[in-house]
DNA sequence: TCCTTTGAACTGACCAGTCAGTGCAAAAAG
DNA sequence: CTTTTTGCACTGACTGGTCAGTTCAAAGGA
């Protein structure tokens, strides 16, 4: 009864909603998305994900249509992640009186947080979100929606407040603006891993303030 | 007798280097990198790619050992093409008497044109870049290797003449701009095809100079 | 009692890689 | 000049193996 709340034990006790199904679509999640990060959608089997979770094959085709389907709700999961973070962090900035631009800088810094939390399923967005003719387009549309609107809707409000010159081109700059922190980011991970996330904060923070190529 | 030169007829005589061999060779890594693009390297059969490029599958293994193989000959293809786009790209704005800011501009036209030219190549790299556990990860790591190290020399000599701040961090501010004109583009590509390749490498050039938060 | 999980066996499609054989142009032999 | 040989480039049917998805009886848990 819920008095033994905890359960077998590692699992979070959480409210009443909290059935054991989530608990085991949370663990086929987890096992999926490293997977997936390492070896591609193709190259990993059902059998392998189910064995990564710890649970059985026919655990996962009870829990879910099929392999194409888990994968589409462990893309909708991650942008709800990724987009809520960058709106508290931009709403953030702004209760705190801070300008657009500070605002901008804030989501910065939760998109690395969030690359450093979770770089397999940054990982998977990367290598899945520009392919064309695969199954999921269509939700990889939406998701990529999702966080680009975000930045956009800072951009526009700096715009509008006069922060911004109104010459910029705002689809596009937020794109830039995601791609750069997007591929330092990942290369940070990849390459250089014993840097501070502060660290990486400031250089980019000085290229987004055009200090880059500033003559004092 | 030699008199007939041509032979049979379909195939061209040309000269002595270029065999029949190079002409399928070109056409299977066309094949492959389209097909690669679109739907990754796991889902993409050796079927397909041969039937693509007009040739029997045999074929496929007379010219490359494997599937593999034949992958990684064609990231090395391809990343050549980039690195000296680029290198070409800043060599001519130095001989043109600009400064290092004008050879990182000219380079991010390069990079513009380069991914307007080869799409799929470009798809291929972002899906494959920051992967981990690949069998061709060391290809990788050169051949971005190749890649980052051109910028990077740029932004080097820009802060040994005193144009760019010595604070920057020449690695990461690399990366960033890098991936800044490889998303900003691949957007472009995707989502806004219709829009000139001058039109983005404008506003990306804002963005560099820093007058994006510039106020007059 | 009802919901969820287990685990193992099975099917049928799909696919990387193989290999015996074909076609053909140029060299060698007659 | 004609015939034979050589070897490169290519062919496509075939093989051995893999994997998504199915099925189901039995067990576990709330």
């Amino acid at each position: 009864m819920s008095a033994r709340a905890a359960g077998g034990g590692t699992i979070t006790p959480m409210d009443s909603s909290s059935t054991r199904r989530q608990t085991t679509r949370r663990k086929l999640f987890e096992a999926a998305v490293t997977l997936i990060a390492e070896q591609g959608f193709s190259s990993t089997t059902v059998d392998e994900i189910a064995e990564r979770a710890g649970v059985a094959k026919g655990t996962v085709y009870y829990n879910f249509a099929s392999k194409n389907e888990l994968f589409e709700e462990l893309l909708r999961h991650g942008i709800e992640l990724l987009a809520t973070s960058l709106q508290e962090a931009a709403d953030g900035a702004a209760d705190r009186g801070g300008s657009r631009v500070d605002a901008l800088d804030a989501m910065i810094r939760a998109g690395l947080d969030f690359i450093a939390r979770y770089p397999a399923l940054t990982q998977l967005y990367v290598a899945e979100l520009w392919r064309t003719n695969r199954a999921w387009q269509s939700t990889l549309m939406v998701v990529r929606e999702r966080a680009i609107t975000v930045v956009e809707g800072v951009l526009r409000e700096a715009v509008a407040g006069g922060e911004l010159s109104e010459d910029i081109d705002i689809p596009l700059t937020a794109s830039a603006l995601f791609g750069m922190v997007l591929v330092a980011a990942l290369d940070w991970q990849s390459y250089q891993p014993h840097r501070s996330i502060d660290d990486v904060h400031a250089s980019l923070s000085r290229l987004l303030q055009g200090r880059v190529s500033g003559h004092p």
